[in-house]
Parts: C-alpha cells; structure tokens; sequence
DNA sequence: ATCCAAAAAATGAACATTCATTCACTCTTT
DNA sequence: AAAGAGTGAATGAATGTTCATTTTTTGGAT
C-alpha cells in the first residue's frame, strides 16, 4: 500500500502548503497574491511550488475542499451528538462569533466575489453549499423525524436562509475585529427562529 | 459660476466613465481589470484616464460615492412617500430581486472583498452603512412616531440585518443569474418580520 | 552497515507578458 | 493664443509559468 500511503503523504503536504499560504490570500486577494509571495509563506520555491498547484485556480480549488472537510468534520460531529438540533445551533452561534468570523471573513468575501465572475468557481462553490445543504436536512430530518424528502422540500430555502446569515456576519465590514454585539444577537435570534420553525413542523403530523 | 459649472460637469463626466468601466470591474475583479481595459471601456487613451482617476483606489472610492447616491435617492423617495414603512419595504424587496442582485452582486461582492482587506476602503463601506443605516432610522421613526434617539438605541442591529439579508442576497451564487424562488421568498418574509417588529414597537408606548 | 542508481523533491534564473504610471505632444475649445 | 482635453508610445517593475539543473530520499544488493 505505498502508492495510498504516498498518496496521503502528498495530501497532508498540500494541507499544510494550505495553511501556509490562506493568510497571504486573505490578505492580498486571489489576484493580489503572486506565486512568489505564496511560495516565499510556504517556504519553498516557486518552481516546486507548482509541483503542488498546478495552476493558480487550482489553489481556490483546494481551499474551497478544504473548507468542506472541515465543515463535513463538524456536520459529522452534530448528527452523531444526542440533540443535533441544539448541537447545530451551538455551532452556528460559534461561527457567527467575532473571533471566527473575522479570521474567516475576508477568505469568505475573496471566494465570493471570485465565484460571481468566474463560472468554473462558481461551480465549487455551489457545489459546495449543495453539500453543506444536504447535511442540513438530514440533521432537520433527524430532528423532526419527517422523512428526508419531505424536509427537504419544505426547508432547503431555509437552510439557504442560514447560510447567508453567516456569510453575512463573517463577511461584514468591521472595525479592528469586531461586529457590534448587538448585530450578532439579533442575527443569531433569527438563525433560532427559522430553526424553530423546522422543529415546530416535526410537532404535528406532515402536511 | 463657471466654477461650479465645469465642476459639475466633471462630475458629470466622471459619472459616465463609471458607467462605462462598472460592467469591467465586476467581471475581472478589482486587481484583474487593468487601466488599460479601463480606459477602453471608457473610450479613452490612458493617459487622460488619469486625469479623472489618479489611481485605482481612486476608482472604487468614486464607485461607493456613487451607490451612496443612488441609496440616497431612494430613500428620499421613501420618506417622502405617505407610507414610508411600506414603500421601504417595496424598495428592499425590488432589491432582491434575481434581476437586481444579479446586476449588483459582483461589484457588491468585490467592493466587499476590498474592504475586508484594505482598512482605508474599510473605512469607507463602513461610513456608507452607516448613513444607509441612519437613514433606515428616519423611516423607522417616521414610521412609529418614537424620538430617534430611541429609534437608534433600539433597532440599529435591525438595520445591520437587513443591510446583511440584502447583501446575502445579491452575492449568493447564481447559475445563469437565477437564486431559488423560495430562498428569495424566505429572505423577505424575514424582512417583512424585522420590519414588523419595529412597526410593533409603535403601537404601545415607549419603555 | 555500505553503496548505488533511479525516482522524487526542490531550486531559481530565464521568458514572454502584462501592469500602473508618466510625459512630451497634438487636438479642441474658448 | 491660452487653457483644457486627449493621445499613445515609453518605462521599469512585476507577473505567471517553464525548465534545465541540483539536492535529497528511497529501496534493494552487497
């Protein structure tokens, strides 16, 4: 098995190239940066640096995975815990918090912006959201104990809903780190009533 | 008051530059459109582009003056009308419309990106909100007869929210520019709740 | 342990473009 | 003729990408 264990190897290079470098993007934009400024952060050639990205388009890519594994780890660790629905919540109340948003927030805005002109990173990123969609309604389906098609009908603009809202809270301009508290309050007290919203339904029998 | 006369008609101009070269900012980003394809855009050498722009960041300073201008007319508009509440809300749901986000999502993502990067441009989209957001407050006063001041203290974040909903909405990924129907009717449906809620705080006394 | 050759990893100078910005100059208006 | 508007070639720095080359690692034979 070396050709799954080299395999593993290069990917947990590349992951490392990743967090070497997502501060140079965040901070110079995907245009901003030049391969030799993200092959100086990730301490290495520019020739060898694109041994591993091939192409600078191919970074966006890698990055956008990345995210998605880390959030398929958390959705993973909602559907397992005994309340997933307040498990989800305690989770999105973190990742509208000041500290992660403004860590995340200008990747966030730099994917975004790159998605809406260009059609091939538009892609991923649906992609992307479809997934992270789909871990929403098993998690609303395993709430309500509705079947999976019928939350997924009557909920996915809902979790679409979500999704902006924490985009928006990451991606808000702030001054030196911080989101007035007030704004993440009443954010987060919407994020709980639409959520409210899909428990009350598993309440009474289906429509 | 010829001064004032060619002032205003360098205004004028600049204006129309911006609408010519707005179409190429959104669709190469604000590091990927160079001075040159500017200056095409706006059926002009380079040279005298500078003498309008006498930088990039110039550019986007212009273009935020500009959106702020626009979101000026409109709400002199509102407040004017007999139902402000009403025709506020007729003006946010316009403006979530696929036709209008599709237009505006690009350059709102960019402008977004930028300032999430750059503190001076920072600076700016943050004033911007803030005068969208003490408008809002005229019309939520307006709208319930409570002092400004209370108005300001109490639904501020209200204004962040649905600053955040109509943003969401127009840097949402789109394929072929067409968002979900349902997620459109669901970010309204929000909407018409935050506006309920302030109209609500109208009909009893204050606390 | 020692050696060796072949594969993998890493280098950084070189290349052809492209970029933002400048400026000496011409055309148009007043 | 004076002032403003407009030109576009020139400049020097920076860009993404390539590649001939060197260094390191590897795994089996001695």
């Amino acid at each position: 098995m070396t050709q799954t264990a080299t395999a593993l190897a290069a990917d947990r290079r590349t992951a490392g190239i990743l967090d070497s470098i997502w501060r140079v993007f965040a901070a110079k934009g995907f245009d901003g940066a030049s391969m030799q400024d993200l092959a100086r952060a990730a301490d290495m050639s520019v020739g060898n640096f694109y041994r591993y990205f091939p192409s600078k388009a191919a970074i966006i890519d890698a990055m956008i995975s990345r995210d998605l594994d880390e959030i398929e780890q958390d959705f993973a660790a909602i559907i397992d815990s005994a309340d997933p629905m307040a498990s989800l919540r305690a989770t999105l109340a973190h990742r509208i918090s000041n500290e992660v948003c403004a860590n995340e927030g200008p990747m966030m805005a730099e994917i975004t912006a790159v998605a809406l002109r260009k059609p091939e990173i538009c892609d991923v990123v649906m992609r992307m959201e479809q997934v992270v969609t789909q871990y929403l309604m098993a998690v609303f389906a395993r709430a309500t104990g509705l079947p999976l098609a019928e939350v997924t009908s009557r909920f996915t603009a809902h979790a679409g809903l979500i999704m902006i809202l924490i985009k928006g809270c990451a991606m808000s301009p702030r001054k030196g780190g911080a989101t007035e508290s007030d704004l993440v309050a009443v954010v987060l007290r919407t994020i709980d009533s639409v959520l409210a919203e899909v428990s009350g339904a598993g309440l009474k029998g289906n429509s």
